[in-house]
DNA sequence: CAGGTGATTACG
DNA sequence: GTAATCACCTGC
């Protein structure tokens, strides 16, 4: 019954909203999936994808925009042993947003809690501007050329 | 490379 | 009610 915390330094994010970001959830109706988009930013939103992957974002942005970043990628900081008890002993274990989230143990009942003070928490400090690239977005159907991917750089 | 998986959404 | 879509992962 060791520590459970988990901390993952995040190295790679997608944006997704803005008023018209075809490829985001919030485009479009406002239902009670994508209601944690709206919420003040510091807000996690985490959906289902493919029936068997939970995602997770941070919401960012003003208030009432739906605006969120998608975590896709991570190095492990702390808890490797919790991580691999729920991932396996896979060599590759949080290069993806599913990968990610099974990581920390996410699922949907955290969607719309904060970050601050919720179950999954977000931490400083950030990195360098310097160091990150910035690509498409990966996986989706809509809006692929939109360049909001953002990598750190491997070196 | 293909298939699994089920919530969510649009339509009517 | 039904059907289509999906911000993905794993194992051939």
């Amino acid at each position: 019954m060791g520590n459970d915390r988990v901390a993952i330094r995040l190295t790679e994010v997608e944006a997704y909203g803005g008023r018209s970001d075809p490829a985001s959830h919030a485009y479009g109706a406002r239902t009670g999936r994508n209601e944690p988009m709206w919420a003040p930013a510091g807000t996690l939103y985490v959906y289902l994808s493919y029936g068997i992957h939970w995602c997770a974002n941070i919401v960012v942005g003003g208030v009432g925009e739906p605006n969120a970043v998608l975590m896709r990628g991570g190095d492990i900081v702390e808890g490797r042993a919790a991580v691999e008890r729920r991932r396996g002993r896979s060599a590759q274990l949080t290069n993806g947003p599913g990968k990610l989230g099974q990581a920390l143990g996410i699922t949907g009942s955290a969607s719309g809690s904060d970050l601050w003070t919720g179950p999954v928490r977000l931490e400083g400090p950030l990195s360098s501007v310097a160091s990150i690239e910035r690509t498409q977005r990966i996986g989706i159907s809509k809006a692929v050329d939109w360049p909001w991917r953002f990598v750190e750089r491997a070196d």
